[in-house]
DNA sequence: CAGATTTCAGTGGAACTGACATTT
DNA sequence: CAAATGTCAGTTCCACTGAAATCT
């Protein structure tokens, strides 16, 4: 991902869809650098903090929370789990199911990624104070609320 | 691309990264379905714009203008050239060049984009007043204007 | 049988890499 | 020859679809 050296044609540069996408794009970026150093990756994040606050769960369970889709979520608890970060077992009470539950070394695993995840948000926002920040915040959570509770009726 | 529904795991929730991700997602998504009723996708618009910008131009001007790819950009340009949207000529001062040009058509094409990528900027912004949308425009745009800087340098 | 769960194979767009031929 | 240009084939990542097997 280099990311193009945005040339911001004048007519894309006042769009907000348009900054909105350049800005995620480099969020995005910086969060993967610092998984990288970690051989992880974003969805690894959000899956192990999904189960931390989940505790034991169905793989369903941790689709909803995460908003991972359920195929990609075979794949990344397959590479979690080869690293014993995660571990995979049947429910007896339920023997559709797989309880996905930490490991020691994922719960170390995720403090890891965590203060990694910080520090990606600092670089983010360097430009910012931090009312700034949070007015950004703000406005993004609002935004991103109203979407949600559109599409959570239509579906 | 139906998005997850977003069950905001706490701790993601607060992060401005996973915010503008998602954010931009929901953005992108509107821009697409408008565009989809023309049968375009967002690269044609950004390579439009980026013709009509600049007027009739090689497809590396083009490239480095939209930050499209150049490989990328031979597919786009054959289905808009496909379309008569563009005509894309041999130069004859340059022959390793393409001159790319917007056709009528194309201009027309552009300007029904135009109109429906303000839509999708509407929908996406509802929930905030003017005031605020330009606040949040403002501080997206500080936020790429750093990231942009140091990529160029760094580049 | 409907419905939930898990898995797998595959799709599509965005962005990128690498290789190549052509021309300046 | 180095550099620029255009093309093509292929890769990676995210997000998603569709289908199947298994179980409640």
């Amino acid at each position: 991902m280099e990311i193009s050296e945005v040339p911001a044609p004048a007519r894309m540069a006042g769009l907000p869809s348009w900054l909105l996408g350049q800005t995620a794009a480099f969020a995005y970026r910086l969060v993967s650098e610092q998984m990288a150093a970690l051989n992880a990756r974003p969805y690894h994040y959000r899956l192990l903090v999904a189960l931390d606050e989940l505790g034991p769960a169905s793989q369903a369970e941790i689709g909803r929370r995460s908003g991972i889709h359920l195929s990609d979520l075979v794949t990344a608890i397959n590479e979690l789990a080869d690293r014993e970060l995660v571990l995979r077992a049947p429910d007896p009470a339920d023997r559709r199911r797989n309880v996905i539950s930490l490991t020691p070394a994922g719960r170390r695993h995720l403090r890891q990624l965590g203060k990694r995840v910080v520090r990606a948000q600092d670089q983010l926002l360097a430009p910012l104070d931090p009312a700034e920040r949070e007015q950004l915040t703000g406005l993004l959570g609002r935004v991103l609320d109203h979407h949600v509770r559109r599409n959570k009726s239509g579906s």
